[in-house]
DNA sequence: CATTTTATTTGCCAAATGACAATTCAGTTT
DNA sequence: AAACTGAATTGTCATTTGGCAAATAAAATG
């Protein structure tokens, strides 16, 4: 992509501001497209006890979006929120499309976008089925340190699929080592 | 989309007919794209023990393809295999291009494939993270009745990620209502 | 159809996780 | 600093699931 085409993107995104604990989508709400800049996120949707599910984190350089909600521009099921200050850049599904239209690496791109997160949610899937919660704390601390510093535990627990308890006899088991 | 349009898609699918256990992608291969007219298929890898895990179970009228490897090009780390004789309609990455880059309805079209598997893998990652095995197994005899009644159960218990005893046990359980 | 192979069920015990309550810890407020 | 609040840990016990082996059932083969 030339220099010239990636100013024409970057021109049609707004910058946005989010301080701790912030929403950037609300259940029920149309998802805009964002792009972390700085900072963390989590998305967390309910359960059918009505318990929260943490169902994603974001670090920096991610973008985060619902995307059946983004891409269909149907209400989302989920709530996005800061989980520290941040700073973003942000897109509605409207003008995204102009540029998807108009550029065609940028729709390309687009592609790639999906696919990348079709890749990862197959990828999770299939961690939840093989691997034990233990295997996947320790993945998650490995892979993702800098979300492991800030996020409260309790969001970990449910985003690995496990109890509050559970996962901190995990810790305790997996601190021996 | 227009009759004509229509026609003009389908005129770049090729028929294929598989015959049970027959391959249509092997790991390693990368994928083309299948649209599924009548049987059954069934996707799978291997986990870190080497044991087969299935992903993905398909029933007719439903879209057959490596996401990663057919839209990336890739090779391919799963593999789709009929599991009961199929008669279905493929097209190649390159074809199917050419379709997305000369029809604007038809890359729409594409785009929601992909939204329309992403939302469903989330659904199913959740699932896997907040229901019982014995939900799960319900929820999939109640919405895949076809596939229940060809597929083998140590199939469907690697799909639910469980163990063929506990899926035995569930199964027990589960006839007593 | 008899034999062989493979799939499924079952029993037994161990390990992992959940549920719930009590306690400790950390951060915030007054 | 004391009181309060929510988070995290811990203990206890119940439930779920796994691992393994044996028994049975079903399917494939000659």
């Amino acid at each position: 992509m030339s220099l010239e085409t990636i100013m024409n993107i970057v021109d049609h995104f707004e910058e946005r501001k989010l301080s701790k604990n912030e929403f950037f989508l609300k259940e029920g709400k149309v998802s805009d497209f964002l792009y972390l800049a700085e900072g963390l996120m989590r998305a967390y949707t309910f359960d059918l006890k009505g318990d929260e599910v943490t169902t994603n984190f974001y670090a920096k350089n991610r973008q985060v979006y619902d995307h059946a909600s983004f891409f269909l521009q149907t209400a989302s099921q989920e709530n996005i929120q800061a989980i520290t200050d941040c700073l973003a850049y942000t897109i509605t599904f409207e003008k995204m499309n102009t540029l998807f239209h108009s550029i065609p690496e940028y729709r390309e791109y687009g592609r790639g976008m999906l696919v990348k997160e079709l890749v990862s949610f197959k990828k999770r899937t299939l961690a939840v089925i093989n691997k034990s919660a233990e295997q996947r704390y320790e993945d998650l601390i490995k892979d993702d340190k800098e979300i492991f510093q800030f996020v409260q535990l309790k969001y970990i627990a449910s985003y690995l699929g496990v109890t509050n308890s559970s996962l901190s006899r995990i810790r305790r088991e997996f601190s021996k080592h």
